[in-house]
DNA sequence: ACTATGCCCTGGGTGC
DNA sequence: TGCACCCAGGGCATAG
């Protein structure tokens, strides 16, 4: 599943093969009817055609096309969804949804499986600064936030980590790798982690997107990059999928339990409650 | 206002 | 081998 890692690897493999390129047609294949829920496929075709792509980012787990005269193409993979960069002419791939045909005939495919994924079409930023708290990786994001977060918080660190306005772009994988970086018990309540435990947290979260972001992502599940390969972090992950098994640091064996209905992995010698 | 729960969806795994 | 069932979880709607 793409969290930020995985969007932040494809996203940099994604900006030499679209930007500055112009949209010459978008074509949509039979089960994209959820993508277009919003509005009609015919009007993310009118909206999209003929308009460049100036530029190309990300917040927590969406990546944000920055169109010509102010257009914004927003996506978000969710669980299955993956892009690969084809040609106009390629055949359909499986689970293609849809694809954005460019004027040198090379092409964005978006393929996903389950159908969570989205896409949407705004004139500003504000529907993501509403729903997002700072990019987890960002400078924004710090011991001073997060610690103004959590103290109001009134759930599990595991929720409060799942929190997109908390830390955005962290989620399942990575809220279990940063507890377990941290020492730090998932249960516990948000609010009654001291200032050392914070600090430590906070530096966990980055360490571990950092990481896993030089290893190409995480491939458990489905993720896979704009070239169809797996990332190489499933290898490195101390707890993530790890239950039964012994932990990398003190050998006390891995248990799964489940947090707001979120499989969680997590080490109980080393992040006692 | 907050937090928890169910839902969307399909492939892969398990057990009978 | 076949088939029913369960599980994975991001974000949203809804319930409490």
């Amino acid at each position: 599943m793409p969290e930020l890692p995985e969007v932040e690897t494809i996203v940099k493999d994604l900006f030499p093969n679209v930007i500055n390129k112009n949209i010459a047609s978008l074509k949509v294949f039979s089960g994209s009817e959820r993508l277009f829920i919003k509005h009609s496929s015919s009007y993310f075709k009118k909206q999209l055609i003929h308009h460049s792509i100036n530029n190309l980012s990300r917040h927590g787990k969406y990546i944000i096309f920055h169109l010509s005269e102010n257009k914004i193409l927003i996506m978000h993979l969710r669980m299955t969804g993956s892009m690969k960069m084809v040609t106009k002419i390629d055949n359909q791939l499986q689970y293609e949804k849809i694809r954005i045909v460019f004027t040198d005939d090379t092409a964005i495919a978006f393929m996903d499986i389950r159908k969570f994924g989205t896409i949407d079409i705004v004139s500003n930023l504000d529907v993501l600064k509403t729903k997002l708290g700072p990019d987890a990786i960002s400078e924004g994001f710090n011991v001073e936030f997060l610690t103004s977060q959590l103290k109001r918080k009134q759930s599990s660190v595991k929720a409060a980590l799942l929190d997109q306005k908390i830390a955005a772009g962290v989620g399942n994988i990575y809220a279990d790798e940063a507890c377990w970086d941290a020492k730090i018990n998932p249960c516990k309540s948000a609010s009654s982690l001291q200032k050392k435990q914070i600090q430590q947290l906070c530096n966990s979260i980055k360490n571990v997107l950092q990481k896993s972001i030089s290893n190409r992502g995480t491939s458990i599940n489905n993720y896979m990059d704009l070239a169809g390969n797996q990332g190489y972090h499933q290898t490195k992950v101390a707890v993530y999928g790890r239950n039964g098994e012994p932990c990398i640091r003190c050998k006390a064996t891995i248990k799964k339990i489940r947090i707001v209905g979120r499989g969680t992995f997590y080490c109980p010698r080393c992040q006692k409650k």
